[in-house]
DNA sequence: AATGAATGAGTGTTCATTCAT
DNA sequence: TATGAATGAACACTCATTCAT
């Protein structure tokens, strides 16, 4: 479909069309984002576009790939080294929110290919899901988490990161009300407040099934519950 | 915005343009779904139209806050009389995934808004989160649940119906591969199959600071921890 | 496809793009004729012409369907209340380049139509032809012709009255060389000189067997030889 | 217009654009022949076409004398030899739909010269012409044929061959319905049955004036009129 | 001689919206 | 209240042609 360009000037052209992209479809979406208006930031004239892509949605497609490998790659950096799998858990979300804040992108791009292009969408999803599994996989042979459908486990913890880093930092203020749409892309820089993510993974932990590593055991004594709230990073064991 | 009809016969034309605009935004998304679809569809002129709803935006608005009414109500009328926070989350569920599967709208619709109208998709998400806060906060005061912030577990929560949602019932076959984008309308109709909703709940329970309440409806505080989940059938899904 | 008007005001606008169409499409031929250029000339919005007609492609068939009936109509005029079958074709070959002068879309539409849409085309020239082999049938039947099949001697005739149609009314002046394309629709304004209607109509007497009636006997007895010529001024032209 | 090439290996690649342009046109037509699919075709580089030609049209009016001379060259050399006028007739006829069956380029470029090059299409037609004014004349000079326009006639005769030729080689089927467009560039590879040549030739002898030499290829001067028509099927009667 | 990158004017078509009736 | 006619800006995409290499 997308021809490849065959000289190096030509392979230039096409990173700077499929950058300019990235940035025209994460601010205005899909359909408001007109050929034109890329090229015009790609600084290049309109028929070169189809050039190096057949369609707008090619350029789409190819975009939701793009995004999706680096979102992976981020991920598996961010948590590789990690000494368990709830660490790497966490490592791999704040990698992830960390992206998100960069590429806003990311969001926008694919939460509108439900529509666009329902491939590419579930592909994605299915891709991260992928690695979660594996990683479930892992840690349960290893006695690290409890025995949970790893499937379902997955999709949930997908879940999980969509709603938080789309709560948290698509939209960024934590107080923000609605209301304030003038420029969808002036939010979202935010980061994920520390306590936030603590919670959530203490969430996660308990979900997977090891609630005496994810922070304060609930059945056992249990009047400690400032305590249990104030160590809450760095938690190592009951 | 959206005047409001005077007489009965308006006002009857306006729900035959409402439920023309949920069907038709449902079935092609906000972009390609034009106006003069919803008319068509609605046995109206094309003029009528403008006699109600200000814009295509205000239609949409009006939309999303109806579904959101409507999936509220749902997931309450489902969660009536449940014994635990627990079980009421399992009713909450159950309700909304049947929601899902009778209004794939809700999807298509709601995911669209990020782009299209953020406000109103940011008070969908807020008002669902601030009856799952509510639950939680009254779970927590009867010591139902461990604790846990209330916001995040709503959010996350909302995550886990979100994406479950959409890989079981928008999705349709657990089984399906990316590449069959044929008729994105005749997928949708799944229900989400018993065992991912048991998984799923097992993982909420666990999450929510007591696993031990999890795996079994529970009735008294038992310390049975791995009879209780045992008898989860077919775990370790495909 | 093309939809029709329901008001008096939609069915004058659709006849004033038509009679648009006509023009622009004689003028530049179907790929140079834009429907900008039709809509222009009609006065109406682009937006206009597609409440009428479905694509430029329709109005095109639409147009050769028009012309079809027209100059059939003509034809069948102009033939009516002939003597003869001859002095039939004769009249309707004259009433066809009567119109063909006063309507060069003729030409330039049918000629282009073989790979625009060639069955309108096929449709066009199948009419006309039909026209001719009825005729040639009740000649034959009348025993006012020979007898020769006339399917075959229909499509001649169709062909004889294109060819001289073209090189007499459309291309003009008969002294014309090749060499001024300046402006097409310039030319096309002249009538087929009555010898050119004489000898084309000698040659289709003999043509259909009856040489006896269509000018010189070449066989019976000939030399009246001189008589039949003298009618014909300047024959040999060029 | 044109530049030559300096060198066997442009000659050479001039001769493949050369072909490649044929089948594109004939293919597509004029206006939906482009540049690219041309030198695609030809294996070369875009630019390489500009090397040769100046324009599209440039190898259009190109490819139309080309043509032009092949036909004619067909044609007499079919009608080489031909003991008569009305032999060669045949004998050219013959040869023309042969090459048009071979050359469906010829009919679809030839016809939309109307309106692209008009200058191109009616040097084609004058020049063809030509050649059968210079075969009646000498004809009528030996007494081969009556005494008819050659102008006139040649026209008509040009028209015959055209109209025959598309109806039934380049449409091929003599029972096709219109309808069935699926691929212009399949059909036309049929010959002109023989029976349609007999009775279009047999048209064509009355035309000239020698009806009774019409009938069968001629020899000798015969009297046997009615047995030379009766082989002829389906006739009514003499 | 040959190429492929680049261009921008131009195309057919859609659609939210307005308005006279 | 209801309509359908009308609009024009906007869009995705094509293509003949130019040019640096």
């Amino acid at each position: 479909m997308s021809a490849k360009p065959r000289t190096a000037r030509g392979e230039q052209t096409r990173r700077k069309l499929l950058a300019a992209a990235e940035v025209v479809f994460a601010e205005h979406g899909y359909h408001e984002a007109s050929v034109s208006r890329i090229t015009d930031r790609a600084g290049v004239g309109q028929g070169t576009f189809y050039l190096y892509f057949a369609t707008k949605l090619d350029v789409f497609n190819e975009l939701v790939e793009d995004l999706n490998q680096r979102v992976r790659h981020a991920m598996s950096e961010g948590a590789r080294g990690a000494s368990s799998r709830l660490e790497a858990e966490r490592a791999g979300f704040a990698a992830f929110f960390k992206f998100t804040a960069a590429h806003p992108a990311l969001y926008r791009v694919v939460r509108e290919a439900e529509l666009v292009s329902p491939d590419a969408l579930r592909l994605h999803y299915s891709r991260i899901v992928e690695g979660y599994i594996d990683g479930l996989r892992e840690a349960a042979a290893d006695g690290e988490i409890g025995d949970i459908d790893p499937t379902v486990a997955a999709w949930a913890l997908m879940g999980i990161g969509e709603m938080i880093g789309m709560r948290w930092v698509l939209w960024g203020d934590p107080d923000a009300e609605p209301g304030d749409d003038a420029d969808p892309t002036a939010s979202g820089t935010r980061e994920v407040p520390p306590h936030v993510l603590d919670e959530m993974m203490r969430f996660i932990g308990g979900a997977l099934g090891r609630p005496d590593l994810a922070g304060d055991p609930v059945v056992a004594p249990s009047n400690d519950d400032a305590a249990g709230r104030d160590d809450a990073p760095e938690r190592g064991e009951s």
